[in-house]
DNA sequence: TATGAATGAGACTTCATTCAT
DNA sequence: CATGAATGAAGTCTCATTCAT
């Protein structure tokens, strides 16, 4: 259904493009960075698993530090897309009347999203901690723009009374908590088997709505 | 406030004691295994910050390994404690009438405890993704005994009405995302003078109570 | 008379190549592990002795073990080269008449391989006792095959008459024993000046002759 | 037959008193070294099975060592006692009236000897062309009281006609390979349910008496 | 562009030896 | 006498990176 090599969809900054032998290099590092770890992945380990030589690596990215970063941060590019929208509040008036179907597109559309990417996410959330440079990028590209927008969408349903009156940052924290805690169990926690999709989802969105519905 | 070495409340198990050095040693990895990750830290390293010869590190540690795992796996029998509590029902019973009590009392144990540990804590959620053995530990520690008793305490507040009708897994998983959500903007995410812990903490748990509280 | 590079005749299979520094290395190798034993040598010693980096050394044997495997093996293929001529049995009739010249011509023979591959020979006669791996290869190259041909042989002089009737292995035992004696004297116990060679192979024939002739 | 602790008959030079804890080091060291070679053994591993503390080595050894040596050095004056019987002219004439009954005598002497000591003669013959120290004493010791003995024990045969008039030393030489060879089959390379000690022993001595007597 | 041999710093680990107890 | 924690030099091996081909 996905085809494999989509991770281009992700990384591709749409000019660039990629040399066969550049594009296993990748692959191979995603792989295998998801699996250990960036600190404990060595590139001779990328070379062979991408069947290149060593040296390869080296002519495309200066170090093994660039060869990460030049994974990652597309990713976090990709990850604001949806939240990107040009006109925000008229999809906001339009597109989804309730609380509850914004939060149900959303959630969706993550969910997709990480079905396609949950290597990359690994990466990006397994590194985050440990190097600046991501962090840096983190707040600025995801945190800072997201949160913004998030704002207008968080006061939006304040005002419609459809979200209780606190701090739109307290309530843009509870949900991302929820969605977070949604999208690990169902990618890195809980087996397939387990995992009712449709009706976690609807737990999840109901869960949201009431605990950030007004009071009485 | 908290003095420097109640590390040793957590890793002693209770019996074992400590050389001098050895006490050195552990501090000294903690803090680095939390900055910079198990893999990018190299003994010598931890060596030079606890004033030891790296040799003796070996000495009472055999791998690099296990010098981790002996920092993590009393880290985990710690953090069941709380649940382990012998007659959950009774303080259920007596202690908590509301829900909305139950869980002040737990997210505030778990401050005072995560307030303690943070590094531990931190190690633990960074190094679980790569190593068997602590999932190992984790799943079998953890989650089978935390689960097993709050399911218990689900079930009671659903009997008295006060969750709604759902699989106590999925109340489950709610709960954890949001208390870690709330633990993990406090201590990790947010700087804290933007953080009013009194009120954070009432809004996680109204969030929480109306979040699964029974429909009408 | 030797030239210095021909432990290459024995080292290489025919097939392979070896890199410059590899030849380096193996030269400083054999020369190291001949004069101190394996275990008591170090890959650093032997990096600088061949003038290159020690990771030079584990870019072309993963392990020190796999160093000295390289260098022993091969010598062990040659060893049994002299028994593995095609038609034994035509040698044995038409070249060697008598048991004397055949002993002749075998220890000449041997005298030259070894003043050849005196190091070689050291190594593999110092560490059979500590390896396994070594022991086995021996047995089943050395042990096996040439005892196989020169079974051969000895039933041959022992139908000529010339060999006392007594069990084969016996025979091939003690004139194991004699030869292995005479070469431990020349090559590695007496001081040149001390031998005369052409006098203590005629001893050395004379003595074997003699005591393996049938009674009377 | 032969208790465990009769090391000691060779080791202790009749003198010295060994602690208790002194013994179980040198049983340990021993048969370590046997098995692994010196270089090859570590003090702790000698500490651990001795069941002593790895200080406690060193409070009777100054150094590894010297450990070795005190444990080799004993068993060359052990080997040579049998050809320091005092008058041993006259041995030879009363006991031994035959070449064949002395080499016989010699040959089960040495066996018995071996028999008791195999480990110790084992690290004699592994470590001897590793130290100088050992060859020191060995060419001291062995090489040239014994062959000071044997010296004239040869002549004395080939006064009597038994042996061929050849110079003593190659005389000796074959004589001891011969041996060597012998014992070198009995013990380290034939499993015993191969070897015939009876018939093996009646062959070397056949041999050595027929190889060595005169022409005709 | 791609290679892969070579590098040398540094990783983890072992070891013989010392010394306070 | 005995201990065993401590040492730091040295051991084997890995790694990111370079460079001639």
């Amino acid at each position: 259904m996905f085809e494999q090599n989509q991770i281009w969809d992700e990384l591709s900054l749409d000019e660039e493009e990629f040399t066969p032998k550049q594009k296993k290099i990748i692959t191979a590092a995603v792989e295998i960075f998801a699996e250990k770890g960036y600190a404990a992945t060595s590139t001779s380990e990328i070379a062979k698993k991408a069947g290149v030589a060593e040296g390869t690596i080296f002519r495309h990215y200066r170090t093994k530090k660039e060869l990460l970063l030049s994974i990652v941060a597309p990713m976090m590019a990709k990850m604001i897309a949806p939240f990107v929208i040009k006109d925000i509040n008229r999809v906001l008036d339009k597109n989804y009347d309730s609380l509850e179907d914004f939060l149900r597109a959303m959630i969706k559309n993550r969910e997709v999203f990480l079905e396609k990417n949950i290597q990359l996410f690994r990466i990006l959330v397994q590194e985050l901690p440990f190097h600046q440079e991501l962090q840096g990028q983190f707040k600025e590209h995801i945190a800072a723009k997201i949160y913004t927008r998030m704002e207008k969408v968080v006061r939006h349903y304040q005002e419609k009374g459809d979200i209780i009156d606190m701090p739109p940052e307290s309530v843009f924290r509870l949900f991302l908590s929820t969605i977070f805690g949604h999208l690990m169990a169902r990618f890195f926690i809980l087996p397939p088997d387990q995992w009712d999709d449709e009706k976690e989802m609807e737990r999840t969105i109901q869960f949201l709505v009431k605990g950030l519905s007004p009071n009485e």
